[in-house]
DNA sequence: CTGTATCCTACAAGATACTG
DNA sequence: CAGTATCTTGTAGGATACAG
């Protein structure tokens, strides 16, 4: 049997990281830091289709990095924000970006060496 | 267009690290610490292909987190270790693997307040 | 405004057999 | 020993239409 999901924490990270707009919406409601609204991120997020949307907030709220709130109000209103664990997970994510970013260097620079 | 996959770093990283296998053979290069052969990996990961266990090793080659060498001996032989890179990613790593950790933690204690 | 419901495609991943 | 080659399947992601 090959390892659960959940059987190691470094993999189940990556799993709920891993769609394809997970980190785009991350970002936009890490840096607004304040209740974003569904049609807010339907702007914000260029090509990405209702279904997607849903689909990917359902997982982040499932995984406990967003929290949804409902106002059914005559105009209906529905808010994201990071839950505090959500937020902290900058921690890590600011050093993927640093090593990601050192990463690439080296390796254009390896390309130039042969070059 | 949808953002590119390299515009952004943090989802450069999660996609490489986003195989099924990469984090087991990431762990076991990492813990061992000296060239590990094919067979070995192979005999370490239970259930894995050739197939998968080849394709996820290239991967892993082409962007840079392990090195490959090959010894034509008549009893062919080929080895594997992790770049420097590669080994330096271990500091985040540790941290998604604490953040996992505390995050489960929470959400067991929650589904205990409810019950 | 905030979604569902369907349908479709591409690609990751697995099973199995074969090879230098 | 260290792989390829083929075939199949499951699922993520996208297009489009409809709905409370």
């Amino acid at each position: 049997m090959p390892v659960q999901p959940s059987e190691c924490p470094v993999e189940s990270v990556i799993s709920i990281l891993s769609g394809r707009w997970k980190i785009p919406i991350y970002r936009y409601l890490f840096i607004n830091n304040k209740p974003v609204r569904y049609s807010e991120l339907h702007r914000h997020l260029p090509s990405i289709s209702k279904k997607m949307l849903t689909e990917q907030l359902r997982e982040l709220e499932r995984d406990g990095i967003i929290e949804r709130k409902s106002y059914p109000e005559p105009r209906p209103r529905v808010e994201y924000t990071l839950t505090s664990s959500g937020r902290s997970m900058i921690v890590f994510l600011d050093q993927m970006s640093d090593w990601g970013q050192h990463h690439n260097q080296n390796k254009r620079d390896e390309r130039e060496d042969i070059i």
